[in-house]
DNA sequence: GTCTATAGGCAGATAGAC
DNA sequence: GTCTATCTGCCTATAGAC
């Protein structure tokens, strides 16, 4: 049994991730260095390497515990069991969370450094996508037997359109320092894949 | 009057864009070097500081040539002069055709790595996406108008929607390597604004 | 677990010969 | 214009003391 040290840092390896987290979001996987988040917690970049022997191995991790907290936060919109529609505008919102910390999805941006990344890396950011899809693809499903949502083609198409858009609208929302401009694109989506009380097109 | 030299590279200069806007669209902006380039060229990294002295001006040199050929492309798009819904498929195709390249678009990882950036060159990723909202929008407006185009809320807002779905789509493609995934995003984007023969809504 | 010290490499950049 | 040679700085990573 381990005896809590309640003055402390929750945990070494948990700041690590966090700083790391936050670098990689603001500054892109090829944007920070070890030196960064040595600097920012005040020890040295030795004790970082203890934590994570390499750089690739500490993005294996990041992105490790961003897709288990999104995957949760996924299960918690679908406790909720609000409707579809309801549970893709909350979908949104987790992106409009991650863009009011100004920061860009992690996946997002490590999509964009994908060729320069750890090959070990690779594998899960792919999954990080594919879950996301997989996820939307079935609300997308419930939602057009059910008619809160609406829309044509494969379901799967519609969920990367819908993953592509917010991930776009991040993207480019950020240049202009601007969360008004992401949420003006998600308010659109939303309205186009809005089923209730709206012409089948 | 100058006298051509057939047998020479067409310019050192512009090689070195070539190779640079490649590397940058592959790997983004700090995945690439000038080592990189040179061992392409087959000429020395000192040579490249004669025409560009530093990084941040060939970044900004290579944003401006990219820019200007959008530009053109645009123009182009205009004069041909199809019905508002057709330029906004050749707009999509622009699109394809980066994608087909195995590129992203040099714009949108630069978007990507805005923060890491050098400062002289965050001006000239902004004005890339003023310029396309801005055509986009005037598309939007003229279409609606016409009824070859169709859509809900300010053609503004519509617009950095198109943007940003086909950014994202590009970035999210790109790594599955499945141009046809993004085809589809795009036949689902123009889906949605053709005015052509549809409900209202 | 965290430190000091350092290795070895590559980055962007410059000087000066040709 | 392009070269060789070199500088300085930062990077990831390791060894070994505490």
């Amino acid at each position: 049994m381990t005896v809590a040290k309640a003055t402390d840092q929750p945990d070494t390896r948990a700041a690590i991730l966090d700083s790391a987290e936050r670098l990689v979001q603001a500054r892109g996987f090829n944007g920070f260095s070890y030196a960064n988040v040595a600097a920012e917690l005040g020890i040295t970049k030795a004790a970082l390497h203890y934590h994570f022997p390499g750089k690739a191995e500490l993005g294996d991790a990041l992105i490790s515990r961003y897709a288990a907290r999104f995957a949760e936060a996924l299960a918690l919109i679908d406790a909720a069991r609000p409707s579809a529609f309801d549970r893709l505008a909350a979908y949104t919102e987790l992106y409009s969370g991650v863009l009011e910390a100004q920061r860009m999805c992690l996946c997002g941006i490590l999509a964009a450094e994908y060729e320069t990344l750890p090959p070990a890396m690779h594998q899960a950011v792919v999954s990080f996508f594919d879950m996301n899809q997989a996820w939307l693809a079935r609300l997308l499903e419930d939602g057009r037997a059910r008619g809160t949502i609406r829309f044509t083609g494969g379901a799967k198409h519609a969920a990367q359109q819908i993953v592509g858009t917010l991930e776009g609208a991040m993207l480019v929302a950020r240049l202009y320092a601007d969360t008004a401009r992401f949420q003006a694109v998600a308010d659109r989506l939303l309205n186009e894949f809005d089923g209730r009380s709206r012409c089948t097109g």
